[in-house]
This record gives C-alpha cells, sequence and structure tokens, in this order.
DNA sequence: ACGAGAATTGCATCCGAAGTCAAAACTTTA
DNA sequence: TAAAGTTTTGACTTCGGATGCAATTCTCGT
C-alpha cells in the first residue's frame, strides 16, 4: 500500500517535473515554437514585440533550450573531448585547457585515461558522442586517430606530436630545452659522472627529452653515462637515486630528470638518505617547472614549459579547426623557459 | 578552376563523412531501422540471425550510434557534470571521480569555477546540457541548488554540506580532524602559544576546520591564540608566518593550518627563512594528506582524507539517486585518517 | 500438416529544437 | 490609396535513434 501511494506520488512528481520545451513556451505565449527558436538564435529575424513576448513566457515557465536536441539538428555538440592521461602528473594543464573553453562558450566532455583503461572503448565513447573536437593529451595510435580523421573531426594534440602524421599538435621543445639544461651542466670542469633519469618507456615526451640530452651530451664528447628508467612519480625518483648508486657507486655527480617530479623524489633521497649535499655534491636538473620545484625546500633548476601559452594556443588551434574545417593540421613548437633554481653546482 | 575542383572534391568528402545513421546500417542490411536501434540495447528481442546479419553492416560501414539522438528520445544522457572550484587545489579527486565514473560508463561534463567564473551562467550550461546528474565540489547558494531540485536532477556535493537544506553530501570530518590534531599538539607541556592559519573567507571547509580548531582548544582552556587567513596556497602559507611573527613576536611555537599546501609554505618559510627548527622550535599541523606532505622534505603531521572511499561514495551515491529519483538526500561524513609525520614535538 | 502460442520484426510515432519556405503583416513609394 | 518591397511569422520537415503495437515468422504439440 505505501508502496502504491508513494509510487503514484513519484509518478506526479516525474510528470510535474518534465521539463519546459520551446512548444510549453509557445503555447504560453500564443506564439510559434519556430518563433520561441528563434529568439535564441542570435542574429534571427525576430521583431521587438515577439521577443519581449517571448521572454516573458520563458522566465514564467523558466526555459531552458534543451542543448542535446539542439546538437541533434545542426550537428554541433558544442562540446569537445578532452583526454587526458593521468590527472596526477600535471592538473595545471587540465585546469588552463577547461578554463579556456568554458570562456569560448565550449563544454568540456573529459575523459582519463591510465594504465588500465581501455583506449579503444574510450575513444568509441567519444566518437558516440559527436564532440566537435577533441584535444588530446594522451597518446594515440595512428589507427586511433584515424577514425577522428575519417569523420573530419579536429584533433589536436597536447605535448604528443608524430613525426609522420599530419596531425596537428602543440609541444614544448623537448629537445631544445634538455640541451639548455645539459649546457648548463657540463660547462667544463663542473661534472664527472651522469647519470640520466628518463620517463616510463612508453612516454613519447620522456623519449624526446632523453634523446635530446643524449645528444646533446656526446655532441660534448660526454658519452659515459649511466641511464635509469622511473614512471615520472616522486617514488619513482627516490628509487632511481639507489638504483644509479648501485650501477655506479657515489660517484655520479650529475643528474638528469626527465621530469621534476622524478628530480624532486631523487633531491629528497640524495640529501635526506644519502646526506649529500646538492648541488655541493650532486647537481640536478628536472624538467616542466611544476609548482613545488618553485618551493624554498627545492628550488630546482628546471625548464618551464608555458603552460598558458600552449593552453591558449592548442584551445585556439581546435577551435579554429573546427570552425574551418579546411584548415590544414599544424604544429606548434613552443621554447621551454629556463628557472635557474639552487640545485645545479656553479 | 583549382579551386572548383578543390571545392568540389571538399564536397563530396563532406558528404562521404557525414556520419552513418541507423537507417544506412538498415538499408546495408536489408531490414529495418528498428532492428538496427534493438542490436544496440542490451536485452532486446532480437534473432541470432538478425544480430549477426545488423553487425556485419555495422562492421562494414563503421557505425556508431549517435549518443546525442540517443539521449533525446530516452531522455538520458549519460552524462554528469562535475563542477569544481579549482584544480589546482585538490587534483586527486577530480582524478578518483573521473575514473570511477568512466569504468561505470558514465560520461564527465567537466566545470571549472573560479573567481571570475560567472555561476550563474555556468550553471544554466549545466540545465541546458540535460545532465543525469550533478557532483558539485565547489559552493552553491541554495537559489543556485533549487533548479535542479525542481527537475529533479540529483546533485550531490563532496565535502560541501548544508546544515538546513536536505542535499546529498560526502564530506570529511573537518571539525573531528582538526580536533584530533588539537588534541596532539596540546598534550601537557607541549606547547605555549597557537597560531591558526585558516583559509578563505568564502570557504566552507575551511571554515569547518578553523572552528573545528578553536572549539577543541577552549575546551582544554587555550583561548590565546593568533588568527591569520591565507588562500589555501604555499604563498599564502609562506606569508602567514610573517604575519604570525609580527603579531606576536617570535613566540608561537604550534601553527595550525587549515589545509596541507599552508603548511607546507609554513614549513618551508620557518626553515629557510627564519632558520627555524621543525618541530624542534615550532610545531606544525597541516589538513588534506595531499602527496607533497608525505616527501621527505616535509613528512607533515597531517588528516588524510580518504579519497578514495570519499569518490567512490559521491559516484555511488549520485548514481542511485540517478536510478532510483525517490532516494531521500543523505550525508555521508568519513573520518580523516591521522597521518604522525615529523612536524609536531614530542 | 495444422493451429495455438511464443518469439521476432517492421511501421509509425516521438523526443525538442532549427531551418526552409511561403503566407501574412508591415513599410514605403508613387 | 494601391502597388511594390521589406520584414515577420508560422506550418511543416528534419536530425537519428527508441519504443508501443500490430503483423509476421517461428516453435511445438497433436
Amino acid at each position: 500500500m505505501v508502496q502504491r501511494v508513494l509510487s503514484s506520488r513519484g509518478e506526479r512528481l516525474a510528470e510535474s517535473k518534465r521539463n519546459v520545451t520551446s512548444y510549453d513556451v509557445a503555447r504560453h505565449a500564443g506564439v510559434s515554437q519556430s518563433a520561441v527558436s528563434r529568439c535564441f538564435k542570435p542574429g534571427a529575424s525576430v521583431s521587438k514585440k515577439m521577443r519581449e513576448r517571448v521572454m516573458k513566457s520563458v522566465q514564467a515557465l523558466g526555459y531552458q533550450p534543451n542543448a542535446i536536441a539542439r546538437g541533434l539538428i545542426t550537428r554541433r555538440s558544442n562540446m569537445v573531448a578532452v583526454i587526458v592521461s593521468n590527472l596526477n602528473f600535471y592538473p595545471e594543464v587540465l585546469s588552463q585547457l577547461s578554463a579556456r573553453f568554458m570562456q569560448r562558450g565550449v563544454h568540456v566532455l573529459l575523459f582519463t585515461l591510465d594504465h588500465e583503461s581501455d583506449v579503444a572503448r574510450t575513444l568509441e565513447q567519444v566518437a558516440q558522442y559527436r564532440v566537435d573536437g577533441v584535444l588530446a593529451a594522451a597518446h594515440l595510435t595512428r589507427e586511433q586517430m584515424a577514425p577522428f580523421h575519417q569523420r573530419n573531426v579536429p584533433l589536436v594534440f597536447y605535448n604528443r606530436s608524430y613525426r609522420d602524421v599530419p596531425v596537428s599538435s602543440v609541444c614544448c621543445d623537448q629537445v631544445q630545452g634538455e640541451r639548455v639544461l645539459v649546457d648548463l651542466l657540463a660547462q667544463p670542469g663542473r661534472h664527472q659522472s651522469y647519470a640520466l633519469l628518463s620517463g616510463p618507456a612508453d612516454s613519447v615526451v620522456s623519449m624526446q627529452r632523453t634523446q635530446g640530452a643524449i645528444e646533446r651530451l656526446h655532441e660534448l664528447g660526454i658519452r659515459d653515462l649511466t641511464r635509469v628508467r622511473g614512471d615520472y612519480s616522486y617514488d619513482s625518483g627516490r628509487r632511481a637515486v639507489h638504483a644509479i648508486f648501485e650501477q655506479r657507486g657515489a660517484m655520479t655527480d650529475a643528474i638528469v630528470s626527465a621530469n621534476d617530479m622524478m628530480a624532486l623524489g631523487c633531491l629528497d633521497e640524495l640529501r635526506h638518505r644519502f646526506e649529500l649535499d646538492v648541488p655541493g655534491d650532486v647537481s640536478l636538473v628536472g624538467f616542466d617547472g611544476v609548482r613545488a620545484a618553485h618551493w624554498s625546500s627545492f628550488d630546482l633548476t628546471t625548464i618551464r614549459q608555458p603552460v598558458e601559452s600552449m593552453a591558449e594556443a592548442a584551445v585556439t588551434m581546435l577551435l579554429e579547426r573546427i570552425d574551418n574545417p579546411g584548415l590544414p593540421a599544424e604544429k606548434r613548437l613552443f621554447s621551454g623557459v629556463l628557472r635557474r633554481g639552487a640545485t645545479l653546482r656553479h
């Protein structure tokens, strides 16, 4: 009994809550549905009187146009998919992207990928929502991009560039950044023995940074270096110090880390576990310019990625390509900005 | 001439790229559109033969059901809005929420609010997209929630609770957490002079934490304390140390910070600028349990919010209410977990 | 092989807004 | 004031998939 009562009440509620549609507004205002629709289209042919009348009914009924229905007929969802590989690593980027999209009235459908997630299924979902464009801060294979190209859905990559695929991207110049760092480290007489701490094997960014460093070290005649691999995390940075010292004894006096997080892990482990002085005993450089690198406990020497400019560029590129599907793919490369901290020996 | 050719090519492209619909599949397979639709509805009445035939055409044409169109007819967008006030402050939360929603096949429409953003306009957007539910990790006024209640859109708050409004929320018990911290600090003979560093004036969480601390200090007979205000950031933590010492000279030997970020700022400033020993000269506690609090440079004593459990609870509560609109509002309160670091004098 | 009953399929309609086009209302001009 | 031109307005169709219902096909028992 109670159940029956509740359920009938639920039904009545359900009915009363039915969203008001443009038809409801039209009826209330005594005009046609088209008229209501036109009142929400900027630049449409509507008389002042009509607009007032309609708007009054809109207010009265609390009408909100249904973006889903609109999207169906206009074939424009006004949404973009933002795909990020792992939020923890660089939250600023997402924050920047989101703010800039919102500011331009574009909505963000967020997709996060971690190691367990099924990329194919995720991309299927992206496709099903008929987003107007895709901003990917994650690695996609060529096959995975193909559907977007076929459907003419603009795709912009953030910090992933594909040498042979004509796809738009906004990147920080990883190679050049590392070269700058290596040049600093390798000033004559400064350091004897180098270690290179790279990121996960499947990270193109890590690969580029590592390659950039190696390349420049080679050019400078330094071929002998310890190499270890981490996973971009603070903890892996700590572990890496052990791995380095195991390979070389405690000779190493310069560490090049593929990102800041690991560099901070190294720094803490060097100082607190090994009781070494940085930069006195070991010099250390990172890459990214995360907030914590600036903290006075660390004051890390690093290359700061110009996140604001890059986010702005990425958002602009994507929206331009949505408005103008004919635009060719374009790669924009931003230089990182050297931040001289106190983790580098003089 | 070239133009003409290109444009005609463009048109053909444009046509060929027109998304394939269930009608296209139906025609290709020689069945009705309904049949195609049913093949995508789990548990629908479809014969094996039919399903095979349809799926073959689906493969052949690369058909992807249009989630927008589906949403229009089913009145279920399968999207929830996640509203976060500022990504920088606690990225883990968003990461957790996103992963858990995705895992359950629910899509996340992300809205970020900063101080400049127009909350009303943002909420209007949320409403227009007919999301199935809203998860808010941001402060909303009662008036701002009202439309969701009226439309029966479930709303769950993350770490904001409203005393007098029957709205669902998942919170960490800020008050209890602070009491635990204060009890630790205030063990007999440990500290002489307390300072309280609170967060932004408009943060309810900060208010609760601050009140919790004050309350317990009062109960313990400690009424005399320095109070300063920060904005949750590391830098404001650093500045706060100056403000505290200006008010009291350097007497203060216990600082209660309303969050970890500010606590880390304090810690760095105390150690590196004031060359004080923590915990030797000053004890310090934070709140949140952010990653950096665990780093060996800091090893902060704090209360860790059980982010995983809270995220899981929030997601579950929201989805339950979407499936079952009759469920009453519910407030779930999680206790924080004390993390004993090394910033507290013995 | 036939008919009752169950399982499958297709037709028609709906969701809610936008766009097309012709009719209606309003302006201007002679 | 009527004709011609301009602006507004409304009827109808469309977007793409879901669903109630009737028609069809398939099972199975006799």
